[in-house]
DNA sequence: AGCGATGTTCGCCG
DNA sequence: TCGGCGAACATCGC
């Protein structure tokens, strides 16, 4: 599930769970997950201190540990965070975990190993080192700078929409949604979308993002809540249209599994 | 049993 | 140089 909005909600439940608690001790339970450091040099950065702060960009979380630098997140395809008071409530597959002073634990945990967590002197030197883009919802992030950042790609839309280092946030899920909103093919390229296209793609971005994080994105009644129109409830094999009614179609673009309505995205809109 | 799955990265190829 | 493509990573569920 992680992608923009579903990190997004992560970091709203590691501040309300994690943030201003002293951190006692820190395991790993399994070492794969990490990425640049160790359980020893975690456990030493982290130890005796709390996380005062987060930061968010793409699908990347960083925790602030005061001027101690950061630990940085990622969940790949089906991390999650785990709060939990009990330590016989230790979830499954946890990866890293941390304990707290007051007694309770934040688990990350990691089913499929394509998660990574780092640690981090420096936000921004961290980003940049991974070519990172601006942020989907970033408020600096405007229609002109995205319309810039796709202007001369030459690939589909889909393939920009979800590379990190142009856009951070957009995974293969909510291209799919932003390209049904803005009834663009995701086949379509951004030279023949043209400038116009491409704003309303902008304005589609957010609304969907918004909209996402709004529902409750990855929660049980996520699906129920998303508004009428939208695809991912039908994103499946002969799944029909919200909107026109017509059969959805499935294809391969950009490498990754695409749902779309042929009848309402259009190539050159 | 086999295939595909929300992500990223790498090598190969046009 | 850019972008598409497939494989790899590891595991689960249909």
């Amino acid at each position: 599930m992680p992608e923009l909005p579903d990190v997004e909600l992560y970091r709203r439940y590691f501040e309300a769970h994690a943030t201003g608690r002293e951190i006692a001790a820190v395991s790993v339970p399994d070492t794969r997950i990490l990425d640049g450091t160790t359980p020893q040099a975690l456990g030493r950065r982290a130890a005796g201190r709390r996380f005062d702060g987060t930061l968010r960009r793409g699908k990347h979380l960083l925790a602030r540990l005061g001027a101690d630098g950061w630990v940085a997140f990622h969940f790949g395809m089906t991390g999650t965070l785990e709060w939990f008071e009990d330590a016989a409530g230790e979830p499954e597959h946890t990866c890293v975990l941390f304990d707290f002073a007051d007694g309770s634990h934040l688990a990350i945990v990691s089913v499929r190993m394509l998660g990574r967590v780092g640690v981090a002197d420096d936000a921004e030197a961290f980003f940049e080192d991974r070519h990172l883009g601006p942020d989907a919802l970033d408020p600096d992030f405007g229609r002109a700078a995205f319309c810039k950042a796709l202007a001369g790609r030459k690939g589909t839309i889909k393939s920009a929409l979800t590379d990190q280092s142009l856009i951070a946030g957009i995974g293969n899920i909510y291209s799919d949604e932003i390209l049904f909103q803005a009834r663009v093919h995701p086949r379509a390229t951004p030279a023949a979308l043209g400038e116009a296209a491409l704003a309303e793609l902008y304005d589609s971005m957010r609304e969907v993002l918004l909209t996402a994080v709004e529902c409750g994105a990855g929660s049980e009644q996520f699906l129920d809540r998303l508004p009428k129109d939208y695809l991912l409830p039908h994103r499946a094999e002969s799944e029909r249209c919200p909107r026109c009614g017509g059969e959805i179609a499935h294809a391969t673009i950009a490498g990754r599994s695409s749902y779309f309505c042929p009848n309402c995205q259009k190539a050159d809109r």
